[in-house]
RNA sequence: GGGGGUAUAGCUCAGCUGGAUAGAGCACCGGCCUUCUAAGCCGAUGGUCGCAGGUUCGAAUCCUGCUACUCCCGCCA
C-alpha cells in the first residue's frame, strides 16, 4: 500500500517539478509513516517539510500544491493537511480491509518476502566450547540465533546456521585432566585435583561413563570409552564427545538445529593458520617483540596491537579466528552474522582488522556482530545465585525441563540483545496476561476455538463468501486489527534487515492484546451471517498471523489450550 | 586509565531507526461483570525520556561532553 502511495506521491512532485515549483534536481527521498493517531488518517507523508527550503514556499502551502497535483486513486479517500506541513492519507475501507484477503490466501507464506534475493547469510551461534553442558546464556544465543535464521529465510535469503567450536586447544586437556582425575576418584577437594580443573557433578558422570566403555553419538562425531585411566588422548576424545552428545540434546530440546559444526582443528590440519600468518606477514602487517610475533591491528582501528604467535610457538586464539572467519568469506557469504555473548566484543575489532590486514577485498563492516547481554535468572523473587567455583550452575536444559520450550525461548528472544536481561521463572510459568507467551498463544488458541464453536453450531463459514462481506467490519476494534494486521510483513522485514527479533515478539503481544480486546467487546458467531463471515475472517486472519509469527520465534502455536 | 552496553511512569519494559499530545503490562484508585474458553472488562492517576550543550522545520531517537550501573581490557579461549 506505501508502495502505490509512493508512486501517486512521486507523480505529484514530477508535475510540480515540471511546473517549475520544485527545482528540476529535486530527488527526494519519500517516506510514508503510518500514523499513530486514528485522526492523522491511515499513512502520513513528510515530503512537504522535507521539501519546503528547496521550494522556497511554507511547509502547509507546499504540501497544498502537493495534495492538488495528487492522481485520483481510489485507494485514497481523501488527504488532508495538518500540523506543520503533513499530508495525511484517509485510505479506502477496502484497501483496509484486503488485508485479511492476503492473509486468508497466503497463509503460511504471508509475511514472507523476497527481499534477500537467494543471497547467501551465515548465522554463527552459540559455539560452546565442550567442556560442559549449556547454560542459560547459551540458551539466549540459542534464542536469538535461530531466530534470526528463520527471520532471514522468511525474507528471502539462503541461510546457512553454523557452530563453531575448539575440541583441541588448553580447555580441552584441562577437561581431559579433570575427567581422568575423577576416573581415578580424586574429588575436586583434594590436593591432587588438577589446577583450575572443571569442578561440576556432570564431570563425574563422564568419567563413569568412560570407565564403563559407553559408547556416544553426537550429531558430528562417535566415540567409544576405552575405561583406561591412563589414556589421556583417549579420555579426550570421549569428553569432547560425551559433551558434544550433551549439547545436542540441550539443543534439540530447543528445537535449534545447525547445518555445520566446524572444528578449530580442521583449521589447522588444512593448513589454514598457516597461511593466514604468511599472508600477514607478507602484507607487512606483522613484527617481532619480544620473542612473539604481533599483528599491527593498530592500523585498523584497534587501540592496542595483538599477539599471534606466542615466545613459546603456540597460536593465540585470536589467529585461527581470523582464519575461521577468512574461511566464511571464502565460502561465499556475503553476510555472516556472528551471534555472541557480549563478553567477547572485544574480538570484534579484532577479527576485522586481521581481516582488513589479509588485503582481500572484504568489506571492513564484515561480518556483523549480535552481542546479547548477560541473563541472570529470578526465582520465587530472588535471584538464582550460579557458582562457577563450584561448577554448579542452571543449564539450559534444567530451565526447559521446569518452564518449557516455548516460555525458555520466547523469554530469551523477547528482549533487546543489548540489554541484559532477567529471566522470572515463576512469570515464565504463570498461566496470566502478566506472562506474554500465555497471552500470545491463548489469543491463537481463541481464534481456533472460534472455529470449532461455530462448527458445533452447526453454521458454515467459507473462506470465498466471507471474504465477500468483509465491509461489515466497521468497530473501532476492528479497524485497529486491520491496521495491525497491515504492519506484520513491515515487521518481519525490519526485524531481519536490523536483526532485531524481539521487536516482532512485541508485536505479537501487541497484536494479541488487540484480539483480546476485540473478542470482549463484541461477539463473533452472532446470527447475522455477513457480519458473522466477516468477524470469523477477521479471528482467522489474526490466527493465522500469530502462529506465522510465533514460528519465526520457535515458539508453538496451540490449538488449543 | 581504555573500550562495549545500558539509563524512558513506583516496578518490568516498548517506542516502527528524526515526526504531530512519548506507549503497554503490572502496582495503586474508581466503576462494571461472569461471556463464543478458562487471561475477567472499562476507565482515571502517574514522565524534566540520567544531566548539560549542539545539529534543524521537528530530537527519547543523531553529534559532543559529563554522571551512574554493568561487562571486557592475558603471549587464556
Amino acid at each position: 500500500m506505501k508502495e502505490q502511495l509512493t508512486v501517486l506521491l512521486q507523480q505529484a512532485l514530477d508535475t510540480l517539478i515540471a511546473q517549475g515549483v520544485l527545482p528540476a534536481d529535486t530527488r527526494p527521498q519519500i517516506q510514508i509513516d503510518r500514523s499513530r493517531d486514528k485522526r492523522h488518517g491511515d499513512l502520513a507523508c513528510n515530503i512537504a517539510l522535507a521539501l519546503a527550503k528547496a521550494a522556497k514556499r511554507k511547509p502547509r502551502e507546499l504540501a497544498e500544491l502537493i495534495c492538488d497535483a495528487l492522481p485520483a486513486d481510489p485507494l485514497v479517500t481523501r488527504t488532508e493537511i495538518a500540523g506543520p506541513g503533513f499530508i495525511n492519507f484517509f485510505l479506502s475501507a477496502d484497501s483496509n480491509q484486503a488485508v485479511i484477503r492476503r492473509i486468508l490466501e497466503q497463509g503460511r507464506t504471508f509475511g514472507t518476502s523476497t527481499t534477500g534475493a537467494g543471497r547467501k547469510v551465515q548465522v554463527e551461534f552459540v559455539s560452546a566450547n565442550p567442556t560442559g553442558p549449556l547454560h542459560v546464556g547459551h540458551g539466549r544465543g540459542a534464542a536469538v540465533g535461530d531466530s534470526l535464521c528463520r527471520l532471514l529465510a522468511a525474507t528471502g535469503w539462503h541461510v546457512a546456521s553454523e557452530f563453531y567450536y575448539n575440541d583441541a586447544g588448553a580447555q580441552i586437556d584441562n577437561l581431559a585432566l579433570s575427567v581422568q582425575a575423577r576416573c581415578r576418584n580424586v574429588s575436586p577437594d583434594d590436593p591432587e585435583w588438577p589446577q583450575d580443573g572443571y569442578r561440576g557433578d556432570y564431570i563425574r558422570d563422564l568419567a563413569q561413563a568412560y570407565l564403563r566403555g559407553d559408547t556416544v553419538d553426537a550429531e558430528d562425531r562417535h566415540v567409544t570409552g576405552s575405561g583406561r585411566a591412563d589414556d589421556l588422548d583417549d579420555i579426550r576424545q570421549f569428553a569432547v564427545a560425551y559433551l558434544r552428545r550433551e549439547q545436542d540434546l540441550d539443543l534439540k530440546a530447543f528445537a535449534v538445529h545447525f547445518d555445520e559444526y566446524f572444528l578449530e582443528s580442521s583449521l589447522y590440519r588444512q593448513g589454514a593458520v598457516e597461511a593466514t600468518v604468511e599472508r600477514l606477514i607478507g602484507n607487512g602487517h606483522c613484527y617481532e617483540r619480544d620473542g612473539a610475533l604481533w599483528l599491527r591491528t593498530t592500523d585498523f582501528g584497534d587501540d592496542k596491537d595483538r599477539v599471534m604467535r606466542k615466545r613459546e610457538g603456540g597460536y593465540t586464539y585470536f589467529l585461527p579466528d581470523v582464519a575461521y572467519h577468512l574461511n566464511k568469506w571464502q565460502r561465499g557469504f556475503e553476510r555472516v552474522i556472528n551471534e555472541q555473548g557480549a563478553d567477547h566484543h572485544s574480538t570484534v575489532t579484532r577479527v576485522r582488522a586481521g581481516l582488513q590486514a589479509l588485503d582481500q577485498g572484504i568489506p571492513e563492516g564484515w561480518p556483523e556482530y549480535v552481542l546479547h547481554q548477560m541473563v541472570t535468572v529470578m526465582r520465587d523473587g530472588a535471584e538464582v545465585k550460579l557458582s562457577k567455583r563450584a561448577g554448579s550452575y542452571l543449564t539450559l536444559r534444567e530451565l526447559i525441563d521446569e518452564v518449557g520450550r516455548d516460555a525458555t525461548r520466547f523469554f530469551l528472544v523477547a528482549r533487546a540483545a543489548n540489554s541484559q536481561l532477567t529471566f522470572d521463572i515463576d512469570l515464565a510459568l504463570s498461566q496470566s496476561n502478566d506472562n506474554p507467551v500465555y497471552y500470545i498463544q491463548y489469543a491463537h488458541a481463541r481464534s481456533c476455538s472460534v472455529m470449532r464453536k461455530l462448527e458445533e453450531q452447526g453454521w458454515q463459514w467459507q473462506p470465498q463468501s466471507a471474504l465477500q462481506h468483509l465491509d461489515q467490519l466497521q468497530e473501532e476494534h476492528e479497524k485497529s486489527l486491520l491496521r495491525q494486521l497491515d504492519r506484520y510483513p513491515e515487521v518481519v522485514e525490519n526485524a531481519a534487515l536490523h536483526s532485531e527479533p524481539h521487536t516482532l515478539a512485541n508485536y505479537l503481544r501487541d497484536l494479541a492484546g488487540d484480539f483480546h480486546t476485540w473478542y470482549n467487546a463484541h461477539k463473533m458467531l452472532v446470527e447475522e451471517e455477513a457480519v458473522r463471515d466477516a468477524r470469523v475472517a477477521l479471528s482467522q486472519a489474526v490466527g493465522q498471523v500469530i502462529a506465522n509469527g510465533l514460528d519465526l520465534l520457535g515458539v508453538s502455536a496451540p490449538e488449543v489450550m
